[in-house]
DNA sequence: TCAACAGTTTAGAATAAATATAATGTATTA
DNA sequence: TAATACATTATATTTATTCTAAACTGTTGA
């Protein structure tokens, strides 16, 4: 609970009041160094395990959605069965590997940036992302 | 019906039986000089409107599958409650309106090659896909 | 041509993610 | 501390998608 106040200031300043819940939920998301990808029902699996706390799906549901909308979690574009987030809000991208359903990040080095000629009057661009899907290598497919 | 004998051909060749349901659909589908984004939802009116036969929802599931795996149809990965399809296969990406929740083409041309110089080891690149999300140009956003 | 088989279609049931609801609870404020 | 606005919760609902099992159809080869 060490990080609590610093999670209570960020909640504050989002106008999201700091509840027992989200506080929680922060330091689930955010209480590390490494960023991570997942999904709502993996979110709801490590809150049960480390938390004393009950959180209803309902909640992480919208306090995940919360945090999009702040821009302290990013939503992976990925046709996929459930939605994938990731608590890395930098610019990058990502790999999706189909065989094993996992995702991994591509630093913003390793990609040239990505330049759109085309522009659509009346918009402007909000953001840009690579999925680059891969699969295995080791048999001569199609 | 005119084109009847050049998709009985395509899915033959493709090793899918021609069966009336499936020629329907590829008449909806490319039958056409113009290529199309669709979820299902929107297939399935599509085809109830200019068809006299009626078509299940789980064969135009099935048939949409079928032709993704044979690389007639290509899905957007996209987080939408619904998956969106594409009957451009060649290699491009795409504008995401999220205000208005329309799909534009952008042709290859238009941007250039991405190149990712990160690699996993046993694993090939299969895919890129560029998704940029666009929004109103109007007033200043954070 | 026709029987047999394998693949296909179908309606409806099942599944699962996500959202809505409405009652209860809690943080904030004045 | 009372009032209120916002949050949480369990549950129901919605919706896309997949599954199922029975009926049907295209294909093959005798």
């Amino acid at each position: 609970m060490a990080y609590a106040e610093q999670y209570i200031d960020k909640l504050r300043k989002s106008g999201l009041r700091p509840t027992k819940q989200r506080i929680k939920i922060c330091e689930v998301l955010f209480d590390t160094d490494k960023t991570f990808h997942f999904t709502i029902k993996e979110l709801v699996k490590i809150i049960e395990n480390q938390a004393n706390i009950k959180v209803s799906l309902a909640t992480v549901y919208n306090t995940v959605h919360a945090f999009i909308k702040k821009g302290y979690l990013k939503e992976i574009p990925l046709n996929a069965s459930q939605s994938y987030y990731d608590t890395n809000v930098t610019h990058h991208h990502h790999f999706f590997d189909e065989e094993e359903n996992r995702l991994i990040d591509i630093h913003q080095d390793d990609v040239d940036e990505v330049n759109i000629k085309k522009t659509i009057p009346g918009k402007k661009i909000k953001s840009v992302e690579v999925i680059a899907k891969i699969v295995s290598d080791n048999q001569s497919q199609k």
